[in-house]
DNA sequence: CGTCAACTGGACTCGCAGTACAGTCAGGAA
DNA sequence: TTCCTGACTGTACTGCGAGTCCAGTTGACG
């Protein structure tokens, strides 16, 4: 455990540096093997092949994104006990955090192997699809506590709206990517947190 | 021009079918002369490389977008001439279309573009660069004409509004592709119609 | 001392992008 | 009629990256 990190988190700290740039069929095993100091051998011992590495990573992904929703959102739960509030409050965290991240984020990694379809396996696509839905069920519920106490002024589709937050980082994303530009992501987030104001404004 | 509906569109309808379907990295020049039957030294002849083909295939797709948007949206102005319902109703004029889409919609080639930057030369880059600033501008305008009419009932940044359309189609896309549902961008974008509503509401 | 996990290193196959170039073939200009 | 040119065909080659196979090394631990 000394340099040797874990070779095989050291593979995908590389792995995942260069996919976030870019892409995955881009990023060659050569380079990686290069990058993490080991011979390709070394990295078919760790991995099956490429896809058994992007089935890792995107496990990698999920898992901090979820940790990082977890953790944001209890934030924001203790800095207010309104649920629209602490909801305003846990989207301009999120917002804040995505302007702080200068590459990319991890979120990209979902649209990236969405369109790369084909190079995956059925697991790989299986777990994005999951992931997904995780975050369409999370944010559902968070909307509908809201609306427990807020009516909404216009009828909503609750599995549309959560899957907003993930489509407005997504799309968001891309845009950024695109453009070249660093905060269309946190902008967009912005956005919709006002939507939510809008939404739930009580009637008075 | 008999059978030989010119061979450099039927390449690029080709490769549009399978860049849709499978990303670009996934489409084979291989699959392209076999599916436009013909052999791997005419398809260079039309196009220098891969490359080529894509910075085709963007202006084409961008060519078609701005030509929909257009059509849309003065179609929406011809049933209704406030600036604020008739976007309302080019909004829904266009999730309607995006519905009727089975596969996919040109959209999706500017995300698949994106995460695959270093594929494509600086050219292909600045012509989907310069789309998505032709769509804010595009979008952008149409709001402020709306916020002349209706005063935004919370302050709103108009190019990231703009932005918004792009990134709710996109970020639709993704949920789309990755889930395998069929519906995700259409309604991202009626939500988005909704959010119109609301942030251009007459305060009586 | 032996064993086992974690590698190294090299040789090989295969598919795909891209190059090079010689030859074919239809149709319009001279 | 001849010649030229644009639109190809066909073949052969280079080079790269993925993935396979495998024999051998090394360090930690029982």
């Amino acid at each position: 455990m000394d340099h040797k990190v874990d070779t095989r988190s050291r593979i995908l700290d590389i792995a995942e540096a260069s996919v976030l740039e870019k892409g995955f069929e881009a990023t060659s095993i050569e380079e990686i093997v290069a990058g993490a100091e080991i011979s390709r051998g070394g990295f078919f011992y760790h991995f099956k092949d490429k896809n058994a590495l992007a089935r890792a990573m995107l496990e990698r992904y999920i898992d901090a994104e979820n940790a990082l929703y977890d953790d944001l959102f209890a934030r924001a739960r203790e800095l207010n006990d309104d649920p629209l509030h602490s909801m305003l409050i846990g989207l301009k965290l999120l917002a804040e955090m995505l302007e702080e991240m200068p590459t990319g984020h991890p979120g990209c990694v979902i649209a990236s192997t969405a369109y790369q379809d084909r190079l995956f396996d059925e697991g790989v696509r299986d777990l994005n699809r999951q992931a997904i839905l995780g975050w369409r069920a999370r944010f559902r519920g968070m909307f509908e506590q809201i609306a427990r106490v807020y009516e909404p002024r216009e009828p909503i589709n609750m599995d549309a709206l959560g899957d907003m937050v993930s489509s407005v980082v997504e799309g968001g994303l891309v845009l950024q990517r695109a453009l070249r530009e660093h905060n269309n992501a946190s902008e967009q987030i912005m956005l919709f947190r006002t939507y939510l104001k809008l939404l739930f404004a009580p009637k008075a």
